[in-house]
RNA sequence: CGGGAUGUAGCCUAGUGGCUAAGGCGCCAGUUUUGGGAACUGGAGACCGAAGGUUCGAGUCCUUCUAUCCCGACCA
């Protein structure tokens, strides 16, 4: 491709909305245009990165027997109500109705049409497994879309869905697909870590996300240094062992007036006292069920957890109305005492290291001291609903964990039957008895991982690309236009790369040469060969390499060879 | 959805209530220039996000709307 003639501008300016690398650099190399809040153009270079993304992807997952469909990107309510999720997806899911006033979504996944799908053609258990994936835009009306194409509205996702027989060939499957993502990502040159995750709205009970390191990333992800454990905050368990409350210092429940203290912080101060010695009680409902979950006062609570423990598809907090309702107090005075009805209560597991807290009185300006979690009050539950911090001890090993931001670029679950059993994608097995298919869903989001990509490798000049993404892989910048042999050359290097496959960019732009090399570093060319006359005359050219800076002289009879050996390396 | 901020040309910015809205980048034409974002000359491009209001007079003040961004909550 000549410069001459490629639909693209490059901008020295920031533009003021762009605050992430991947969001500035893609916008200053010319790659995407914003249409709308999370929504974007792809202009002709970000596209090549992507088709690239896409090769690798489907390379990856044809080799394993998967096989590509495409389906609709408007979907039915019909389906949507028949998984129960026209009820809880929420918000994010764009609805709209057709001029026969019949309820539509734009898709945010695909599990109720690839079932709807599969249940059509499936009948017995020797077609058996199958695996489908398609590679298609997808709509998430996020409530906060940001940072260009790191949490857009609409994207670009591969999701692919697999049916097995029983419980263990689904596994088999995930595994596959687990190992399909290492490769893939492994091709694409990122450094990368596949955690534990939670499953959330899609719902399942196994899950891996594969995190893509960046400062940037908005996941934070926990570590061993040791052994191979590796979670996602929401996920990640401490192995640091409990302890045991010490009994002589229990102290008897007594009610202090506690005018308008109520926060933590307040309480805090109130008391003169440690966070850690007071207790939270936060109200949630937990598919609109109301749910009080306790936890130490220096404690986050991991909904979560507390969603997944639960086995909830859904889970807020209570409005203050609510609140009111189940404790009988102002906000801020809530506690698992003397409630006046009976609501769950998940306790974390972590209050029963003490005692003698302060707990809210379920009374407006009153909190209890004394409070003894054994002795006070009887929890529904008691669970892990915390989060494990940096420095922690691994759950697995004698190791400790260590915090890294990440980007979620691709994650794999396994469903079960839960889509299945509701839709009624069921099979006969070999003995004619109808089975219900299980189930696992793969997702790689391919436009965020373009920009996960830059917001991994970047440096102040521009993007660095992996060379298997790169929208080119070369650039050829000859410096004097006006110098015949130097653009014959050029000419030669730009037709003899092409003519064995690799893609090139040939700045044939009139430019002075820092302009060109400025451009070159923005776009982030791997491989930038540079030919100047009086290189040129001595039968060579420059080659400079984007990652490492290093400038090489090459003849120029060798160019080929060269940068063929030296891609492979980037 | 709560809190904060911002909308002036394709991009970045300036602009005490006062006459024809200013500059840089970019763009077009020409001359010179060609190893790290060139110089000069000439030119095109904005009814200042929208609608009301205050005023003799509004880009500037007020109200509403709208769009966008940031922090939080929420989310794959």
């Amino acid at each position: 491709m000549k410069a001459s003639k490629f639909f693209f501008k490059t901008y020295k300016e920031i533009p003021k909305e762009a605050q992430t690398p991947s969001h500035i650099l893609m916008h200053r190399a010319g790659m995407i245009q914003k249409l709308a809040s999370g929504i974007y153009n792809y202009l002709p270079l970000a596209l090549r990165s992507l088709k690239k993304i896409e090769k690798i992807i489907r390379e990856e997952l044809d080799k394993r027997g998967c096989q590509e469909v495409l389906m609709p990107a408007v979907q039915p309510a019909e389906l949507w109500e028949e998984s129960g999720r026209w009820k809880y997806y929420g918000h994010e899911l764009l609805r709209f109705k057709d001029r026969k006033n019949s309820d539509y979504c734009f898709g945010p996944t695909h599990e109720e049409v690839i079932t709807d799908m599969a249940r059509k053609i499936l009948s017995s258990y020797k077609q058996l497994p199958i695996n489908l994936y398609q590679i298609q835009t997808k709509f998430r009306d996020e409530i906060r879309p940001r940072f260009g194409l790191m949490r857009g509205r609409e994207f670009i996702m591969k999701d692919a869905y697999s049916f097995d027989i029983n419980e263990e060939e689904a596994k088999k499957s995930y595994k596959l697909m687990y190992e399909a993502y290492s490769a893939i990502f492994n091709r694409m040159n990122l450094k990368f870590k596949p955690v534990d995750a939670a499953t959330g709205a899609i719902g399942g009970d196994m899950s891996h996300e594969f995190q893509v390191l960046a400062e940037t990333g908005e996941d934070e992800i926990l570590s061993c240094n040791k052994c191979s454990y590796c979670a996602n905050i929401e996920k990640a368990v401490s192995g640091n062992e409990l302890k045991k409350a010490d009994s002589s210092k229990k102290k008897e429940l007594s009610e202090v007036s506690t005018p308008n203290v109520k926060t933590i912080d307040e309480l805090s101060a109130f008391f003169k006292t440690d966070p850690s010695r007071l207790i939270k009680t936060i109200i949630y409902l937990v598919d609109d069920n109301p749910v009080l979950a306790l936890l130490r006062g220096n404690e986050e609570a991991n909904e979560a957890k507390i969603q997944a423990f639960l086995g909830a598809n859904s889970i807020i907090h209570a409005d203050d109305a609510a609140i009111k309702s189940i404790t009988g107090a102002e906000v801020g005075f809530a506690g698992p005492v003397k409630l006046n009805q009976k609501v769950t209560i998940i306790a974390d597991s972590h209050i029963y290291e003490d005692t003698d807290y302060v707990c809210g009185a379920n009374k407006t300006d009153y909190h209890f001291t004394g409070f003894d979690p054994e002795r006070d009050f009887t929890p529904s539950h008691i669970a892990d609903i915390t989060f494990a911090k940096e420095g922690n001890k691994c759950p697995k090993c004698d190791g400790i964990l260590e915090k890294y931001r990440g980007i979620e670029v691709g994650q794999v679950f396994y469903l079960g039957t839960k889509y299945s059993s509701l839709m009624n994608c069921t099979f006969l097995d070999n003995d004619g008895k109808a089975q219900i298919a299980v189930m696992g869903c793969y997702g790689v989001g391919v436009s965020r991982t373009m920009a996960a990509a830059i917001e991994q490798n970047h440096d102040e000049h521009g993007i660095i690309w992996p060379a298997a993404i790169a929208p080119f892989e070369v650039a050829v910048i000859p410096i004097q236009l006006n110098n015949e042999i130097v653009v014959e050359t050029s000419e030669k290097i730009y037709k003899n790369l092409t003519a064995t496959g690799i893609d090139v960019f040939m700045d044939d732009r009139n430019e002075r040469p820092g302009f060109k090399f400025n451009d070159a570093d923005l776009i982030g060319f791997p491989v930038q060969i540079i030919c100047g006359s009086k290189l040129i005359e001595n039968g060579k050219v420059e080659v400079k390499i984007r990652k490492t800076g290093e400038k090489r002289e090459i003849d120029i009879e060798n160019i080929v060879t060269a940068t063929k050996e030296l891609l492979l390396s980037l």
